[in-house]
DNA sequence: GATGTGGGTGAATCCACTC
DNA sequence: AGAGTGGATTCACCCACAT
């Protein structure tokens, strides 16, 4: 397989298309190579739990870390842990765009040191969200709480770039109009969503829910994305990215992992694309200036504006900005100062006086606004 | 004070009834050397936080949040943090019984990097147990999901002791005859709870509820057993202990919280054999959003919704909105633009076809519901 | 007295774009 | 790239006070 390329020349040869929706063969660090810098708009990783379970552990050299439960043996295997955190969360950055974020889910085992590890690499943690499941396995033992939810991290790969996407609006909304939390309530993976293998055995042990993917995929990305699972196990991400419009690129070592998820994507039906527009708010439509409300005449100079209940007024001068009682200055500044604040919206603070009522020039800018449209 | 003695004698000098439900004043690590080892049962820690916060944040109406920006929260580095994590768990661990357990709260800006750092020094972690707040602040820009729990960690000295004290069956019985989750809802501390100074304000920046120390004090100890808070702040630790018949000892450096705890500790009555509705807290609230239908699949994206007479339709996207005619919104906001009101209830209002019957959407929003109610 | 209204506030790593 | 500026942005609860 291509998975392991000179490390020179970071296969910026490979054409987008010879990767984009498939699953790469190998390891993570390795297979990565075969992806360019800043190439994917989002990353979901459901890295091994590992640890104390003697389940098999593998240093980045892929040698097996003997699992003892000698001391300083244990320590030996966390050092191995947080080595292989580390590798494959670079090898994640650099393929991840400037404006990208990532996500790893984990559990109490391994959560915070990747947690841990993804600070000391300077990513900068956005959130962290619990899934909380509806329906967990209970603790036999009665020695300790049920463990009833399992870990996220939102992270962002520094803390500069603030143009990660974040569908805050499409959220709000579909969440009954307030703003989503960061504790969220799915039931696990189980029935007919539930991958089996040919002897009807659960083929893959850590399953995530489509649910679960989904919510994350429509807060965090935008239809035409790239996301990139570097542990891509039953494929999970792959199909909810092609249900919802999205592309997706896996990294996975298993051969058998990797025809399950392939047959599982390939019976996914993409939705079509109305369904898939995301609702924006009033951040995203087009800037609107005041002194283009002056020029069209919508408001002439001259005209006093006041705030909703008089106690303020203001003069439209002609070039845009208003004055009062010798200050000047924009329709915001001056909204600011009269009122002694650091802030202001000038336009909903400002009104004008429209058939004896007075209404915010906000209504005035939504009549350009709708007349834009138009033109659009 | 006598919160720096000789590290050569560990104080074993010191009779109990010297430091017993006392605050002790001094820095954590030192503070705890007048304590004998392995002289406690339990052990809550709030430490700092390392928040990083940038400039001052309004909210949308221009009022200024009120900060944690104290200077015991500074810190220069990661590295410094942990040096720092690091000291105050071993002085724990030393006076910590072994059939003890240690609990930590803290967020995200630091409950990873505590979980990493007790797993270095081979305690050995129980559960992680999340705080859920029914009334979190909300994220005021719009730029992240609402940060609306925080982590706390559960831990035994290490791992070989399993005499730990958990009242499985108490909790229990106290949950409805389910076994006690991970995940637990309770308020934020405020109102006639919140410690006021004499000025009115605050006394703490971060006093946390009576409910929460409740539970962990009726989980993890016995009557009469002795509770270590190394940063005893307000005091509810020692305010919890005395009310529920355990004894405390607080560590805490500035004077000033000792005298408001000291007050507020003086002021509790021991509760007698009556017992606990706090231990209960709050539970579930059974609100259920419409994107939950649509990431369960109850609703598939691309369905057309009417009401109940057909007269309006509109059509569910991935994103868990409705759009109808070029408009766009939540269930609620798009059906009152649709009939033309202010305000509506999509829950009543819309209607999906099921076997040629109209039935509102509100019947799906009662299944999910039937379903939650074992959380609850 | 019951009810309604307006103001305050909580561990927060909280903007985007142009020049 | 750092400064300047336009202008977008909040949920649940408690309390004081008015009706």
């Amino acid at each position: 397989m291509s998975s392991v390329l000179t490390k020179t020349k970071p296969s910026r040869a490979i054409a987008p298309q010879s990767w984009l929706d498939t699953i790469i063969k190998g390891d993570c660090v390795a297979a990565l190579e075969a992806l360019p810098d800043h190439s994917v708009d989002m990353i979901f990783a459901d890295p091994p739990y590992n640890l104390q379970l003697g389940g098999a552990l593998h240093r980045p050299d892929q040698s097996l870390v003997d699992a003892v439960d000698d001391e300083w043996d244990q320590f030996a295997s966390f050092e191995a842990y947080d080595a292989f955190t580390r590798a494959w969360l670079l090898a994640c950055r650099r393929v991840l765009k400037p404006t990208g974020t990532l996500w790893v889910i984990g559990s109490y085992h391994n959560i915070f040191r990747v947690g841990a590890t993804l600070q000391d690499l300077h990513f900068w943690i956005l959130n962290d969200i619990v899934w909380r499941k509806t329906n967990p396995m209970p603790n036999f033992k009665g020695r300790r709480f049920q463990n009833a939810h399992e870990t996220l991290i939102w992270a962002a790969p520094n803390a500069k770039h603030k143009g990660y996407t974040f569908n805050y609006d499409a959220l709000k909304a579909a969440n009954d109009d307030v703003q989503m939390r960061s504790d969220w309530l799915f039931p696990i993976c189980s029935g007919s969503e539930r991958l089996k293998d040919e002897n009807g055995q659960k083929a893959h042990p850590t399953q995530k829910p489509e649910a679960l993917l989904a919510r994350i995929l429509m807060a965090s990305t935008k239809p035409g994305d790239i996301v990139l699972d570097p542990f891509f196990g039953s494929g999970t991400t792959g199909a909810v990215a092609k249900r919802l419009g999205r592309h997706f690129v896996g990294v996975e070592r298993e051969q058998a992992y990797i025809d399950a998820a392939t047959r599982r994507i390939a019976a996914v039906e993409p939705l079509g694309k109305a369904t898939l527009s995301v609702l924006t708010g009033k951040k995203a439509e087009p800037r609107v200036a005041f002194n283009v409300l002056v020029e069209s005449d919508m408001i002439k100079p001259g005209t006093v504006l006041t705030d909703a209940r008089r106690r303020h007024s203001a003069i439209v001068r002609a070039d845009g900005t208003l004055a009062s009682g010798g200050e000047a200055g924009s329709i915001h500044r001056l909204g600011a100062r009269v009122q002694g604040l650091d802030a202001c919206n000038g336009w909903t603070f400002w009104h004008y006086e429209d058939e004896g009522a007075l209404k915010p020039i906000d209504v005035l800018r939504a009549k350009v606004r709708a007349g834009l449209e138009k033109l659009a």
